[in-house]
DNA sequence: TTGAAAAGTGAACAATGTTCATTCTTTTTG
DNA sequence: CAAAAAGAATGAACATTGTTCACTTTTCAA
């Protein structure tokens, strides 16, 4: 029957529309001063209807957190048409700094913020998919940038780990504030600038 | 006047209480758990004792990341014992690293939430002391690690903000929940074991 | 046309940060 | 030493937010 499809797809409509209007709003005001409300008064709806369609606010943000998180994994993804692992790794540290810096606020509920572990927690969903599967591509550059002759007497996993912790790290003090107020000359720069040391060691290994 | 002196100490003293509480709560239960009435409660005052001596919820925040940064800071300037900066480098990322996993929610207040870093704006101070000061420790001994021949062809400050990076990088994911969840063999020492990998590096640089 | 199912609503509740007029306590003063 | 002034503490009350649910409106197959 069309009907029932029609009202399947209704429904996905309504749902990409909270979602859509949930995001205009984090961007526009930070997620920490997006409410329900605000949410459903953009978009017109009640905000009970807000709530026919998703549980609670957690899920709303791990919704999210799962789209913004694919895309930064298709950008990702898309540099695996760079054949040379090295200079892919290179590459992916570079659109990972640069979606970290372009879009605090994203970054910071892909990375950062509890509220999306927390709702895997509820759900009682002990996968974190999208973050493996990043995962998954770090670590397959990193092997074949082993397997390539480098990082010679390093170990896989805690390599890779090592690697994402550095550009996460540099990303998330920016994001949380760290950097201004601490006697840095360029600070604007800082993480830029760091990233080059980081290219500069990796030359190195 | 000896009156006035002791009202001096006896506020000073209730508001170390108000923190002492606070952090009772916050180790206990979470920072987000802990509320302006648990805290009070706790130690048999009312809700607006809290605020003659706090401005708000920011401010008890703030005086909690000083005392615990503060602590770290400590930590890491006893290592100025160790005259070798390169072992000095070390060992600081070692305690820093131990700092963060033992002690969570107070590494989240440090340097992941943004409650200290917006009551430094509200105040209109901008600066930040602790930050600062612990950075400046960091910088003092990769000043030396270069002076004694270590790390050519790098620049100070940026090769600096990279290790810091990369060690909170570490650590916040681990707070975060990012590492749970993520196709990791040893989750459970995913961080100590990057930083072995870590030290890996620096040797050779 | 009609009645049941689906969709949408918003008043109401609970939790929390915050304020401030009031009460209680201490100190100073005449 | 009593009264007034200053200081400290209070908690009721308000605003905001997430959340629930009994109720209304809409949709659509029979």
């Amino acid at each position: 029957m069309s009907s029932t499809e029609r009202k399947a797809r209704e429904k996905e409509e309504l749902k990409t529309l909270i979602l859509k209007a949930a995001h205009k709003l984090f961007v526009e005001k930070g997620i920490g001063q997006t409410t329900i409300r605000n949410i459903a008064d953009s978009i017109d709806y009640s905000i009970g209807t807000v709530y026919v369609y998703f549980r609670d606010k957690n899920e709303i943000l791990h919704a999210l957190h799962t789209q913004y998180f694919t895309d930064l994994r298709g950008q990702l993804k898309v540099l695996f048409n760079v054949k040379d692992p090295m200079e892919r790794l290179k590459a992916m540290g570079k659109v990972y700094i640069n979606y970290g810096l372009d879009n605090p606020e994203m970054y910071d509920l892909i990375f950062i913020l509890k509220a999306p572990m927390e709702f895997l927690e509820t759900i009682q969903k002990d996968e974190w998919d999208e973050g493996k599967a990043s995962f998954d591509l770090l670590k397959t550059t990193v092997k074949q940038c082993m397997d390539a002759g480098h990082f010679k007497g390093h170990t896989l996993e805690p390599l890779s780990f090592l690697i994402w912790g550095c550009v996460h790290g540099m990303c998330s003090l920016e994001i949380g504030s760290r950097t201004k107020n601490v006697n840095i000359k360029n600070p604007e720069n800082i993480v830029r600038d760091a990233y080059d040391e980081f290219l500069n060691i990796i030359n190195k290994l």
